[in-house]
Parts: structure tokens; sequence; C-alpha cells
DNA sequence: GTCATTCTTTCATTGTATGTAACTTACTTG
DNA sequence: CAAGTAAGTTACATACAATGAAAGAATGAC
């Protein structure tokens, strides 16, 4: 009962009130920041970026070097190592992730297309385990990629039956993150998600061109659904009536994820 | 001239003095207690792991869930997604992965073996890049694994030039990373280090069955080593003498890719 | 060589991270 | 099913650690 407005899933909003571990927070706002910007940044460069002073900055580096999360060369600071054996970690040990497999396993042979799993990490979706049918994809879409939730349809049914209010924030983040254009509206969003209750999304040409998709919520005990799993097809090897044939499958997919889940957590 | 003594790469001792950002280093422990678990944890595990009260542990767990580097179900917290984005971060854009790749992919083609890319995290070692070349290897490796400083050519040509006390304490992390039995020496180390001054580590039979390699350093502007290149050969595809035969091109390429660390890194 | 910028260190102050203790919840055991 | 025990959570006062201003080095530009 007592949320923090904003503990729906990941990446706390900027602005955001930093009562709480001031430091740790400032901290994960560098780290952040050493991502998006792509490229090796140097001290000013992040302490402008994060608006924070440059002795509190340089602080923050040095530890997170230490433990080998960010890199220094000369003057310049990057991503470091470290980040690999977390992501190995996730990838092996997440109950999710792991229990998923041999499910989108047995639906991209079942179905012949491709079967893949995505979580919301706030505004945005991340692509966490995929596997491949017949009918491959011909573009690659790695592990750990950014995607919107406003386009394609693992996105968009992760949003379904979120509030208005929400709606409007993850239109204006799709935005900001330059997943749509600056014309994108909250009403085109509308035109684009499911009618209420139907379950499963559908897109095509959307966030991909000549590809299509399916998906369906992993529920969720409760609260809104963080995962979502897709089956995606090159346009010219199926049909809408082809993709939606699947949903069934797909459901059934999602519920037998959604228990193992149940079992596996507890295990600890 | 200001090092701190530890800065040489990555992963901070336990048991420093944590003088600065206590709470950043304790939330860092946090996260690699979590990593190390292999599974998911409860609170007070994490707090007793990492030997701070439950308060503190929370609310740290807090923050890092807020970032999603850090996932809850119930009661029992997990590596979150946003180590993905991470790694790709890493892996997409730090300059020496990135100048790695189309030499490794050289000197595959060249020598038709397997070419990979290590990098020193602490008192490990990581896989970051691999290139197979005709002759690839039957196991399959991945990224981001941890592996010993004290065993394979790869990390033995880091530790080459290393001081007899820090090679003590190398010999210390590796038998308590389970890398090494008990049994494991100083002496069994020197053993099969490479004489000093020859510039490359031979293996063979040694961190895995099977397979023999031969490793460089790649030159790091005055410091010690912190990355290596090797070639990699299932036994029965090479001789000694034929792997050794390599050792040229790989110091070429290990050279190739020091000059251009030293221009791009200035780009940002 | 000189100037401007960026980085680093020092230091006093404030704020925040901290643990104790009380409280609540959730499991365990009789 | 009830009572007991352990784990998780909140509240709060204290002390310590995080902070920015400012001075001092070190770079890089001109």
């Amino acid at each position: 009962m007592t949320e923090t407005a904003k503990s729906t899933a990941g990446v706390a909003d900027e602005g955001a009130k930093a009562t709480n571990m001031r430091s740790l927070s400032r901290a994960m706002e560098v780290f952040a920041e050493l991502q998006r910007a792509e490229r090796p940044q140097r001290l000013s460069d992040l302490a402008r970026a994060c608006g924070m002073s440059l002795p509190t900055t340089l602080r923050i580096l040095r530890v997170l070097q230490d433990f080998g999360m960010v890199t220094q060369t000369d003057k310049s600071y990057r991503i470091g190592p470290a980040v690999l054996p977390a992501a190995r970690s996730y990838l092996e040990n997440d109950p999710l992730v792991v229990a998923s497999r041999p499910i989108l396993q047995q639906l991209a042979s079942q179905t012949g297309l491709t079967a893949s799993l995505y979580t919301r990490l706030g505004y945005e979706r991340l692509l966490v385990a995929r596997l491949d049918g017949a009918a491959p994809l011909r573009y690659d879409l790695p592990l750990g990629k950014r995607l919107p939730l406003t386009a394609g349809a693992a996105g968009k049914i992760l949003i379904a039956s979120e509030p208005e209010e929400e709606l409007e924030r993850i239109t204006a983040a799709a935005i900001a993150a330059g997943h749509e254009d600056r014309a994108f509206t909250l009403e085109a969003l509308h035109a684009r998600l499911p009618e209420a209750g139907a379950g499963y999304a559908y897109s095509a040409d959307e966030r991909a061109t000549g590809v299509m998709s399916v998906a369906v919520a992993v529920p969720n005990r409760g609260g809104r659904p963080t995962e979502s799993i897709s089956l995606t097809s090159p346009m010219e090897a199926a049909t809408e009536d082809s993709l939606t044939a699947g949903v069934p499958e797909l459901k059934r997919a999602a519920g037998r994820l959604a228990e193992l889940l149940v079992g596996s957590v507890y295990q600890a």
C-alpha cells in the first residue's frame, strides 16, 4: 500500500525528489548518462549533463571505477567491463529469463515464427530473450536494445491498460528518447493500441519495416504488466490472420511462464 | 603521479577503507553480492553477506531498483534488466572493444584460429570479444565470463610482470574464487608463467582441456597491462610450434590496437 | 611563452546516511 | 489454529560523510 509513485518499474525520473540515498541516486545518473552519451565523456561534460558539481562527479566516477563499472583513459570516462558479468548473471540466473527459454523454444518450433521476450524498463522495453523459428527475421535485434513502448506489438501490450495520464507521459518519453518524431500524439498512440480487453496487440510495419507481430503480456500477480512475449514474422511470410492464429498458443505460453515464476521465485 | 594504490583496474577490495562515498561503495557491494549469489536473495541474506544493517541494505536496494539495476519479486531480489543496455553500450561503444573487432577478424582469417580479446577486472579477466577462424572451438565461452588470471595464456600474460607481492594476492584470489583448488601455490603459478621477457604466454590443457593458446598483452601507455589478445586452437588441430608461429602476427595486432586506441580516446 | 580551461585537492558546513529500537508482517511450530 | 519466531519495514536522533566554494595544479590553446 505504501507505493512510491514511481516504483512501477525501473528508471527513476530525472527530476525526482532525491530524498533518499542522494549520492547513490546521483551515481546512477552519472552511470546512465555515460550510456546515453555512447562515447567517452569528460568529467566536465558529465558534471554539466547531470547537473552536479565537478568534485562530486569526480568522486562518484572514482568509486564506480574501483568497481569496474566505469573505465578511464586519460581524461575520458566510459562504461566499464564490469557490466558484462552483470549482464551474464541476469541472463543466466533471472528466473523469468531462464524459464522463458524452453517456452519460447516450443513456441518457435510450433509456429515456425520468431518468439521473443521483452521486459519493461522505465519508459522503454528491452529485448531479453529470442528464439527463431523456421522463418527467421532478416534483421537482428540484439539483447538489451532499448525499444519503444509506443510501437510494436510487444511494446503496446505493455501499456494497453495504463491510465490516460500515464499514456501521456509515455508519449512524451517516446518522443524525448527519439523513438517517435515530434509530431507523435496521444491520439496517434490510441489509434495503435488494441481495443480494451483484446488481450493481445498486433503490429505491422510499425516499429520496423517489413515486420509484423502479435504479443501478449505475461500475467504479473496483480500489478500492471512488465513483461510481454511476441511472435514475429517477415511481412511476406505471414498475414494478419495467420499471425493472429498464434495468439492462443501465445497466451498459453504466457500463462505457463507466469506459473513457473510463482514457484521458482520462492526457491531462494 | 597521484595514484590510489588500487586504481590498477577494477573491483575494490572488500575490506578497503571506505572513506569516500560510503553509501555508493556499499551499494556496489550489494550489487556484486547479488551477482555472486546466482539466485534471488532475500534482504537479510544480502545484509548479512555484505555486513550491513537491514535498513541500510533495504534503502540501497530500493534505489537500485528504481534504476532497474535490481528487480524484486516478493521478498527476493536479483540483478535487474538495466544491466543489459549497459553491457550493450560497453560492447558497442568502448573504443578498445570496437577497435579490436576488425583486428581480431584479420587475425582469425590469417591464422585460421580463434582470436579473442580479454580485459582484466580485479583479480580476474573477462572475455570481451572473440572471432572464430577456420578451426572453431567446440566449447563456447560467452562474453563477460569471469576467468582466472592464473590459468590460460591470456590470463598469465596479464600478470607476467606483476611483483611477487601482487602474485601472492592473485594466487589467493584465484583460490578464493574457485578458479584453482586449495593446493595451488605461488610456486605452481611461477612454473606456469612465461620467462621474463618472453613477450607472450603459452598454455595447453590448462584452463580448459583440449585447448591450447598463445597470448600477448596489449601495450598500455606505461602502466601494467589490462588487456590481452590470444589465438586459440583445439589441441588436435595445432602443435606448440604451429601456434607459436602466430605470435609475431599477434604482437603486430596488439601494437596496432594500442595505436588505434591512443587516437580514438581523444575524440571525445 | 602566456592565457584559458579543465581537473584536482582542501576544508568547513550541512544534510543525509546510519543504526537502534519499535512496529508490522509473514512464516513456523506445537 | 494459535502462539511464537523470524524477517521485513518505519520512525527517529545522532554522527559522519557528502557536498560545493575556493584555491591550487595540470593541461591544452594560442
